[in-house]
DNA sequence: CTCGTTGACAGGTACGTTTCTGCAAGGTCA
DNA sequence: TGACCTTGCAGAAACGTACCTGTCAACGAG
């Protein structure tokens, strides 16, 4: 019925499609589109030709029908974990930020872009995007979101490792207990006798690991475990553990807070009963900040490197999706670099803190 | 030839389409398609069981099909500038981690999902996902991605208001000259007897209104301006220009800080030169970080309140996208809270701040 | 008894690509 | 001079869905 030179300008007025394309250029569809995409056996005039026009027209390839065709959407998603109604707690706010932002940019310059997806998202968002692949931090065995991606057949790969045997295609992570025992170990080495830590009540692996690798270590140098656990998404809540850790009769000389807020809450701790940071109290936290670079005393800080980790798990993912086989292992283990500052440097309390001087100094 | 018997068991093994549910329904396609969109006039006993089937088999809808034939792919771009490689830069962090989580909460609540789309992108990444519409922070007027957008008749809506002449379905921002002024209000009756600013060099509209908000100040109350301005986006130099400003001969009595590191960085710099806050010095920066509650003294900011931008910000893009007539006016003013701590309170010094006890007091 | 009406479904087309399969024209080689 | 390959391009079949246009029965009204 229909004959093909009626030019369908029942779409979109506003857009070229690839027809208008090949009746401006005089060339067949197979033509516009080998010569766009660089495939087929074309002859360089044609391919130009082809292209100036494409320009001309403004024409823009449909995402849509380019992704239901070849079955690759260039999307990925970013599966956060959810405290209540938002993404991402507020405690892990600067290393997710720092995570996903690395993320972004890796994604991107492979020509992927990413998509926010918090785990508790209702079924119907998540499953209406067309995603080649999905990120996911902090990955729990209870989710079934990541769960029902997997069965679809789709690769996902954690930051941190996969709690049960969630089938991933693969993980990064950071040694955390490494990393708890080498900050036991320098706070030991800056003179401390009693090390205390600040940690949650959450079951997440790295608060898990981190809480065991502190238990075990007081086990093995005949310390008491001195501690005190908060649910780590409450910003009020870790100000108050703070104080409760430095009120304790046992009450340690140096403390390692696991979460980004608890430097500056145990510094504030400290000031109300009087200790002086690092000659009455060593300090150390987890951390991406930079604010404790400048605090008084600058405070020590442990950081997990989420712009590495944020790459590496984009990369092993677009690597799954592509199916190119990486000479990376498919578990990378990201170490964590320690910025140590005044607040753990016992031995030299006065290097860097200049003692005040008068206002006409200035 | 090929009769329509043929299961079509060609494509992914896995994955059942909407045919494979009518043939085990023993329905037609349409009638699935109907009964699971909730279109058409189908009886309760053909849509529950059509409904039954689709689960059992595990249907899930392909959203590339979807998007190809309703248009609408469920997908808003945010885009955010860039500073170098990566997206939004360091002084924007905290800002822009609550916005966007605020988005996207927002998003997913009205069915969409966020894109991440640095305003960098290479062109054939953020040409290649099907959005229904754009969040962009911060517009600027050679942003030509942007442009290509609206150009597109792609909905944008912006936060902040769009520079030049960028025609946006809607904006949402804050008063900053209001801000500005009432800050600058607020240290003056503190007892402020000359203000100084720290302030950026970039030309973004932010930084722009703030300043001229100041001289416009200075002006009114006959105050030479006392400013310093350095790239905001380097995190390094903030630490340099807060040095510098308190070096002045004309030093300030009050600093008002206009990026977020601004506050521990003006608190460093004073304690360099001696200057005690707030009896030498009143202080106050921009930030949406709660480490301003802990910090000695704790430091007043000044939020711009990015939940209810993105929040806002999210409402007016989809309402454009679905045609939806709002009784909300597409220019969106959000009010800044101004919240008061001691580095700002000049009368009353030692409320707050306990003076140190000894140790064995604790 | 006829005629519009309504309910319950099926057929088929279009969305805009990519790509497989052809198909001439011209060159190469035995 | 055929047989065979290469080049340059066109036709048409998918991809999986949504929806428009029927069709066929039942049914009440005239």
């Amino acid at each position: 019925m229909s004959r093909a030179d009626t030019p369908r300008r029942g779409s979109r007025p506003g857009r070229a499609g690839i027809r208008d394309v090949a009746a401006a250029a005089g060339v067949s569809i197979t033509t516009v589109s080998d010569a766009l995409n660089g495939k087929g056996r074309l002859p360089d005039a044609t391919r130009r030709h082809v292209r100036e026009v494409a320009d001309r027209l403004g024409y823009r390839p449909s995402a849509a029908a380019r992704t239901l065709r070849t079955g690759k959407s260039g999307l990925i998603g970013l599966t956060v974990t959810t405290y209540g109604d938002e993404p991402f707690t507020f405690t892990e706010f600067a290393y997710f930020a720092e995570m996903a932002r690395a993320a972004t940019s890796a994604a991107l310059a492979r020509g992927y872009a990413l998509v926010i997806l918090p785990a508790t998202s209702r079924h119907d968002v998540w499953s209406n995007v067309a995603l080649d692949g999905t990120v996911v931090i902090d990955p729990s065995d209870e989710d079934h979101v990541v769960g029902e991606l997997v069965r679809q057949g789709l690769p996902v790969v954690s930051d941190g490792r996969p709690a049960g045997s969630l089938p991933v295609a693969a993980w990064v992570d950071n040694d955390h207990e490494a990393a708890v025992l080498g900050i036991l170990d320098h706070l030991a080495d800056a003179g401390a006798r009693r090390i205390g830590l600040l940690t949650g009540t959450t079951t997440d692996t790295y608060t898990h690991l981190s809480t065991t690798a502190y238990l075990h270590w007081c086990e093995r140098v005949g310390q008491d475990p001195v501690y005190e656990a908060y649910p780590a998404h409450d910003p009020c809540a870790g100000a108050v553990a703070a104080d409760r850790l430095l009120a304790r009769p046992d009450r340690p000389d140096a403390v390692y807070g696991l979460f980004d807020p608890n430097g500056t809450d145990l510094l504030a701790a400290a000031r109300r009963y009087g200790l002086r940071v690092p000659e009455d109290l060593l300090l150390v936290c987890c951390s991406e900040s930079t604010v404790y670079a400048s605090t008084e005393p600058p405070i020590t800080t442990l950081s997990l490197k989420p712009r590495r980790i944020g790459t590496a798990v984009v990369q092993l993912l677009i690597d799954a999706i592509e199916g190119v086989k990486s000479d990376q292992p498919v578990q990378q283990v990201i170490p964590t670099e320690l910025i140590v500052r005044t607040s753990s440097e016992r031995r030299s309390p006065r290097t860097t803190i200049s003692p005040p001087r008068s206002p006409e100094e200035g």
